[in-house]
DNA sequence: ATAGAAATGACAGCGCTGGTCATCTGTTAG
DNA sequence: CTAACAGATGACCAGCGCTGTCATTTCTAT
């Protein structure tokens, strides 16, 4: 019932203190006694007593995951990545749903980091981009993951796994040019969110590259929700010069300016094409569904957490160590865009 | 730094088991030494090492939640809610998504409660309408606390938290009612899930009260998901007597029941009035919005982590044992039934 | 004053790791 | 073929911070 390195240690004929050697990573054990020691251990299902190992060797085997998004299902996502690869690593998922606003944020994230031993911390918008909760985990040597918006990878972004929100932009605005659209507006996002900006220069550059110099008037401000939406295309459509396409930072604000329309009595996609970005699950059921770029978060999540383990796990092998991942979202043409103008 | 139970033993004056007994609550502490002892944790903010005491006592000191559910917002809100309760009484959440359809589910869930050397689980649908889980976990000795559909609280149900589906089905189609509608059909959602029958016995219950008799070509079996409620809008208007009004199981439901609307050139709500259930973010930013039912889902997960600390914790008050409560979701009227026919 | 109950304390040990040596095995140079 | 050495393994112990058990002390009621 309850397997002890004891059990695993007789099982494979050796002493407990190389099975305790095999559980960390240490080197100098052959290579033939390691793999009989893991032989015993998947024979014998064993599972290291995590307070045990905790409470002997003082570090732990959790990491975090601290959120602050409206959009649940990205949060879901990236528990469901995160996850997995605990599992895989036997660590676990601590889960920290907190107010990014706060006053005294980094004091709140090192204080969790500190009174749950955490082994490490994986960061994503809007935490991965403020450079005073980076600089303190650095400060008090905790390793963390962030996950950021970006396209080249560098040495200064080593722990940082990348989402190309720029190139991924790029190939929406591509696709409404494509169309015939050649009045192409953009619904932004969070100023403050990377992603944003990253966006809006992809939708520039694709528009550059066409010879299109970007109308300013045709780059709202806003924020990722749907009130934004709806205000953002209500003023686009209130211009003299009106646009034939929208592209929005995000589904969500796509949604509001579908919403807002339809209120003008405006057709989608004949008189106006909407694009989102993300690929929530509603994105699909609005109406007409919304074309939008897929983000694979399960799977960017749990390349965050290996990138994680990697620096975290003491003996662990350094040869991946600078593998920097990469993630372009990729084009999803549903019928917001689908009827050229 | 680190405060342990000694620094708290001699700042108190007391040895350190009279302080783990305080900690534990254990009875046969004197008022004054209890008092002393408590002043002592909270001048030195002493935080007790869950590793420690999880080896020493081999009991430990993190809750389990199991999901299987599509619906992010649903997901997020309980962890929300079931954490602020952890962080009261000094637990961990464990979280594990899974898929409830996998024929060894309850070995899994058995697996995971025994690996992870839980304290209890939070139940919510469908592994809260699942009797082989609670029969295992009863077997197996662990506590654990359900969140289900129902109205009346009684014995049996003594570790659930009721939702009262009924209750608030019945409020949605005698708004209806009261707008003037007569021909009101029903989306149902999944069979297995109890929610769906007690909507809908809600829902029959509302009608039989105003004399109407439920027409059984109204009440569209399905499941809970947008397709559902696109085919269950088509299908009943197809029918040669159309209903006047929709009342779909859940806000995805509803959501296909518009989207088919639109496709059939169906005006909402002048020609059909469409009302969903669950007030799901998106169900705010359908066209037009959609009237629905709310769920504290936050507070019904708090609820539920309380009732379980109150039966795992071995010498807490029996006081509160056997409170259970009941939540009634709550009438939201927007403009998808504003409209009286 | 004294039995008996209540409150408190001493001590071992939970399962593992880290450290220190001692021993054993394999490799290489002579 | 053997000496000499490095690498691999084991034996052993302490101790992480706490709890369980049981012995001891203190209080209460007669």
């Amino acid at each position: 019932m309850k397997v002890t390195i004891n059990d695993v240690a007789s099982h494979a004929g050796v002493s407990i203190k190389t099975v305790s050697r095999v559980m960390n990573n240490e080197p100098s054990v052959r290579k033939d006694t390691y793999d009989k020691v893991m032989a015993a251990i998947t024979a014998l299902q064993y599972q290291p007593n995590a307070a045990a190992r905790n409470l002997a060797s003082s570090r732990s085997f959790s990491i975090g995951y601290i959120y602050d998004n409206p959009n649940a299902y990205y949060v879901i996502d990236m528990q469901r990545g995160l996850l997995d690869a605990c599992r895989k690593h036997g660590y676990e998922l601590l889960i920290h749903p907190t107010n990014a606003k706060s006053p005294d944020i980094v004091r709140e994230v090192i204080d969790l980091v500190q009174q749950s031993r955490l082994a490490g911390l994986v960061l994503t918008p809007p935490f991965s981009e403020m450079p005073h909760i980076a600089e303190a985990l650095e400060k008090i040597g905790v390793h963390f993951v962030r996950i950021i918006s970006g396209s080249t990878p560098s040495p200064k972004l080593s722990n940082c796994v990348l989402v190309d929100d720029f190139t991924a932009a790029f190939k929406i605005t591509n696709h409404l040019l494509e169309l015939g659209h050649t009045d192409i507006a953009f619904l932004c996002g969070d100023e403050e969110h990377s992603s944003s900006g990253e966006r809006l220069a992809g939708y520039q550059a694709a528009l550059t590259k066409r010879g299109i110099t970007p109308n300013p008037k045709f780059i709202v401000p806003g924020s990722y929700s749907f009130e934004s939406g709806v205000k953002g295309a209500k003023q686009l459509m209130n211009l003299s010069k009106k646009p034939s396409a929208i592209f929005a930072c995000n589904d969500e604000i796509a949604a509001g300016a579908l919403f807002s329309a339809r209120l003008m009595n405006i057709a989608i996609p004949q008189q106006l094409a909407i694009a989102g970005f993300e690929n929530s699950p509603f994105s699909r059921q609005t109406w007409p569904p919304l074309t939008t770029a897929h983000q694979p978060n399960v799977t960017i999540a749990q390349q965050a957490a290996e990138l994680l383990f990697r620096h975290a796990k003491p003996n662990a092998s350094k040869m991946l160590a600078d593998k920097q991942p990469v993630f372009i979202p990729e084009l999803l043409v549903r019928e917001s865009t689908a009827v050229s103008k």
